[in-house]
DNA sequence: TAGTGGTCTAGACCACCCC
DNA sequence: GGGTGGTCTAGACCACTAG
């Protein structure tokens, strides 16, 4: 007995080995993202999906739940699983680079850096990163851009693998910080830790992003965690009110 | 051969039936809080943890599953599976009362009804929550308090069963909108689609929050959706810069 | 190499929704 | 009652990490 046709061919794709699950979730992913099934339309039966596509029930069963998890599906216990609005499904966050965020909602991102600094950390950096005073960290200020428009101002604290270096050039060839600590220093950011509020303009951040001195910005602070919860970054970002910050949260407390 | 004991005790409890993964992630989630296993200390392997408590792997790996999406561990391949950093156990944000949540924080939660009022809605509000215009809606206004200060405004749109009435009495009693939607109306809020970003407050504003006007504030405007992904209610909300909205945020968006 | 988490299976039974 | 998702099992094998 074979494997049905669409995930088959994936399978023998460029990656040895993508999860069957995995697979299964792009392959409803994709179908739904066609309009194949409507918003709040059921799809098959979880058994009925084993059998299509020649995989156990529990394999079906974490597809789904990876959907889910993302708001792609929801499921009702004794109804049957659907698909969520649209409204929900382009509402998820992760973390994500300014930069593949404003590609999602279809700008044109860009970046001014206004400054590249090795020096050593203060105290409040140092301890926010978890490492010694006056260790070495390397602080990066960007006007960031959508559409050639300031939106918003960046400050980030990096720490760095001992002796590592980070060059004006590597970063305006990439454009991302995070695609760097990847490709370069092999840490993955995985998990942020974000502090919203509200503060009005300083001459300094009105300048930059042409506006007036007191308009109000959106705060947002966020330490960057590695793989191994090491914090790897520490950020502060101020947004014009025009930039929107979407977020979708889930469920009960309970759970 | 019987279960072991804590996991039995709670079996025999109130409840007829917590699934058996609940009930090991709430043994999980005490002995952590309690600090028997100290940050990023492994837990043990699944397979100890199976025989421990007499469960299969598969169940066990459940229970992690869960407490990993809120934060509380997080597994490595081929390494183990570890305690969350506290910053990062306590910053996870559900979709959670104002209530709820200030306790949560260790505040004492407060509110001035300001208004309550049974009205036809406008087509912004008709549009956003998926009804005819005109359609009767409730709108609560509140201020917000914690240990008696005022940190926010909130203005709510309630879309309610056919028919259904809400009096000041009733969200005085409870104090939470939520717990009305559930115990009065059984809706249960499952879902929120947020959207924050910076504004300066009218002069209304600032008298409400004893500020001056122009002062920047943190406006989030949010949609909460029904189990069926109906939305039940729109509320703007907006937060002194001294109220802190906190967010954990996972991983990586190719997941 | 030994030990860990990650995936997958085949089958059983329960809980819930709706007709 | 018939169909749906939710839970649980016992066992197999793979993939990754570390000493």
């Amino acid at each position: 007995m074979t494997r049905s046709t669409s995930i088959d061919a994936r399978r023998a794709d460029a990656k040895p080995s993508v999860s069957l699950y995995r697979q299964l979730a792009d392959t409803l992913r994709t179908s739904i993202e066609s309009g194949k099934i409507g918003e709040n339309e059921p799809l098959p039966p979880e058994r009925d999906l084993a059998v299509s596509y020649d995989m156990s029930r529990d394999t079906v069963r974490k597809a789904i739940r990876l959907l889910e998890s993302q708001g792609v599906l929801y499921s009702d216990h004794g109804r049957g699983t659907f698909v969520a609005p649209q409204s929900v499904r382009h509402m998820s966050r992760f973390l994500d680079s300014f930069t593949a965020d404003t590609i999602r909602r279809g700008g044109v991102p860009g970046q001014k850096i206004l400054s590249i600094e090795h020096t050593a950390a203060s105290m409040a950096i140092a301890s926010i990163l978890g490492m010694d005073p006056h260790s070495p960290v390397v602080r990066v200020r960007r006007v960031r851009l959508v559409n050639d428009q300031p939106v918003g101002l960046q400050d980030s604290y990096l720490r760095l693998p001992f002796g590592a270096t980070l060059s004006r050039k590597e970063l305006e060839r990439t454009g991302s910080l995070y695609r760097l600590l990847i490709d370069k220093f092999a840490t993955v950011p995985t998990e942020g830790l974000e502090s919203v509020s509200a503060v009005a303009a300083t001459a300094d951040d009105a300048a930059l992003l042409r506006v007036e001195a007191g308009t109000p910005l959106l705060l947002c602070e966020r330490v960057t965690l590695s793989e191994r919860r090491e914090p790897v970054e520490y950020c502060e970002m101020k947004y014009l009110p025009s930039y929107r910050y979407k977020t979708r949260i889930s469920k009960w407390s309970s759970d």
